[in-house]
DNA sequence: TAGTGGTCTAGACCACGGT
DNA sequence: CCGTGGTCTAGACCACTAA
C-alpha cells in the first residue's frame, strides 16, 4: 500500500481536490496497478498522503463507488471491485431444442455452464393485470392473470428476479398455476395445452436498481441492472406469456441475432 | 415548495438520518408528488425542516443523484430528472429494406420519427486491430483495419457514439475509408463491393459510463450506458464489420426477436 | 484493542444563476 | 445583489472486522 505511485494534488488546478484524488486512483485501477480484489489505501493514509481532510478523501472514494470501480467494506477497507463471472444469454435460449431434456430454460442453461442453479422463491398468485401487462397480453384492462414470481440463483448468488404473467383463461387450474410447474417448466405446459410457441419478443432497458432490487440481487453501488420484458407468442400469434426480468448488468451479456432480411 | 408533505426523521430508527431523508424525497418522486422538472426543496430548507447539518442533507441528495432520480444545477437548485424521449431500436433496423432509400440506418430511422439527425464527428483512420476486434473480424492480431469514429445526435442532443472497424483488405481505398461514405452508408458500399450482408450479431452490455463517455453523451449522474458490439457477416459467413456503440440507457429501449425454433 | 469505514456537526469560502 | 449548489476543514462518536 505505501508503495503505490500516488501523485500529489495540483493546488493551481481548476479541478477539485477530491476529483484529482479520484482521477489518480481511477488511473491506478484502469492501468491494473490496483487489481480487482486489491485494497485501496485507507482513508487515513490518503488524508496523510494528500494532506486533505477526511471528507475530501471520502468524496473521492464516493466518486469511484458510484462509478462501480470500488466497494467499501465496513471495518475492512475499500477494495477494487471484482467482476463476477459473466453469464451469456444467447438469443436462442428459448428454442425448443433446449427444453427437450425436461428442464426449464434457466436450469438447463446454468447446469451446462458447470454451475448450480437454484430457484428460491416461487410465489404464484392470481391477480388483475395492470395496464401494461394487459396490453402486452392483448387482454382487457383488469383481466385476470396468473402471476409467477421467483428469484434465480447461481451457486447460491442471486442472478435474476423474474415475474411471469399468463392469461388466467389459459393457465388457471393447470400446473402453471402451481409453484412446481413440472418438467420443462411453464413453456412445456403451454405446449401441452396446445399453445405451441412460435416466437418471442424481448425489450431491453437498463437503469440503476431500485432499493429492493439492489437488495434482492445483492448489488454493490454503481452497478446498473438490465430490465427485460419478454413476450411469448403461440403459433396463432396470440401472446401467452409476459415475463419481466431484472438482472445485474455486470454479470450478464445479452447476445442477439439480427436479420439482414 | 413549503407545502410538501415532508415527514420528520425518526431519531430512534437504525436507519441513518440521510437515508431517511432520501427515502422521504424518493417516495415523493415515485408517487409523482414531485414531477420530472420540479424543483426539490433547497439544501437550506431541508436543513431547517429536518434540523440537520448541511452535509447530512447533501448526503441524502447524493443518494438520489446516484440513483438517477435528481440532477443538481449549480446556482439554480436540484430538480427531479426529466426523462428524454425514448428511442426504440428494433432488431430489424439493419434489414436491407430500410437502406433502400439511400440513407444510412441512423439517418433514416431518426427522420422517420420526426426528429433531426446529425452526425458530428467523422474521423476515419487506418490502424492495427486490437486483439478483440481482430478476433471478431477473424483477422490476425495486428492486422490493418479501417476505423470510423462518429457521434450521432438527435435534435442537437448526443444520442450515441459509434466506432466501426472493417478489414483494410476490404475497405482501404474505397468510399468506406472516406469521411463521407456516400448514399446508404457503409453497408451500401459493402454490398457494392460484393459483400452481401447476411446477418448481424449483437452483444449487449450495460455499465456506468467512463468519464469521456459521460462528457460525449452529456449524461447526468446515475445514468448507465448500453454498450453494443455488433458484427456484420456477409453471405459467405465472413465478418466484414465490427461496430462498437455506446448510448445513454435512459433514452433507449432495445427490441429483439427471439426464435422458438 | 487497533484500525477501518459510517455518520454527523458547525462552520468557511467559492462559483454560478437570476434579479 | 441574494440564494443556490460546490468544495473543504477539523473535529466527534459509532459500528464493524480482525488480531
Amino acid at each position: 500500500m505505501p508503495d503505490l505511485p500516488l501523485e500529489r494534488i495540483d493546488p493551481d488546478s481548476d479541478r477539485a481536490a477530491f476529483r484529482q484524488i479520484a482521477d489518480h486512483l481511477r488511473t491506478l485501477i484502469q492501468r491494473g496497478t490496483l487489481q480487482p480484489g486489491d485494497r485501496v489505501p485507507s482513508e487515513a493514509r490518503l488524508m496523510e498522503h494528500y494532506g486533505v481532510a477526511r471528507m475530501t478523501v471520502r468524496q473521492a472514494l464516493q466518486v469511484l463507488r458510484s462509478e462501480g470501480l470500488v466497494v467499501a467494506e465496513h471495518g475492512r477497507g475499500v477494495f477494487v471491485r471484482e467482476r463476477p463471472r459473466v453469464r451469456r444469454l444467447a438469443s436462442d435460449r428459448f428454442a425448443r431444442g433446449h427444453r427437450a431434456r425436461g428442464k426449464a430454460t434457466f436450469i438447463a442453461e446454468v447446469e451446462e455452464s458447470g454451475s448450480k442453479p437454484t430457484v428460491d422463491t416461487v410465489e404464484v398468485t392470481e391477480e388483475e393485470a395492470d395496464a401494461d401487462v394487459a396490453e402486452r397480453l392483448g387482454l382487457q384492462a383488469g383481466a385476470r392473470v396468473i402471476v409467477r414470481r421467483r428469484r434465480y440463483l447461481i451457486d447460491g448468488r442471486p442472478a435474476e428476479t423474474a415475474v411471469s404473467y399468463l392469461p388466467a383463461q389459459i393457465a388457471a387450474g393447470t400446473a402453471i398455476a402451481r409453484p412446481d410447474s413440472g418438467p420443462g417448466g411453464i413453456y412445456a405446459r403451454l405446449e401441452e395445452l396446445g399453445h405451441h410457441l412460435a416466437r418471442f419478443t424481448e425489450e431491453v432497458r437498463s437503469r440503476m436498481p431500485l432499493q429492493e432490487e439492489a437488495r434482492a440481487l445483492r448489488l454493490p453501488a454503481g452497478v446498473p441492472v438490465f430490465h427485460l420484458i419478454r413476450t411469448a407468442y403461440d403459433t396463432t400469434g396470440r401472446p401467452v406469456e409476459v415475463c419481466d426480468t431484472v438482472m445485474s448488468s455486470d454479470a450478464h451479456v445479452l447476445q442477439y441475432e439480427l436479420p439482414a432480411q
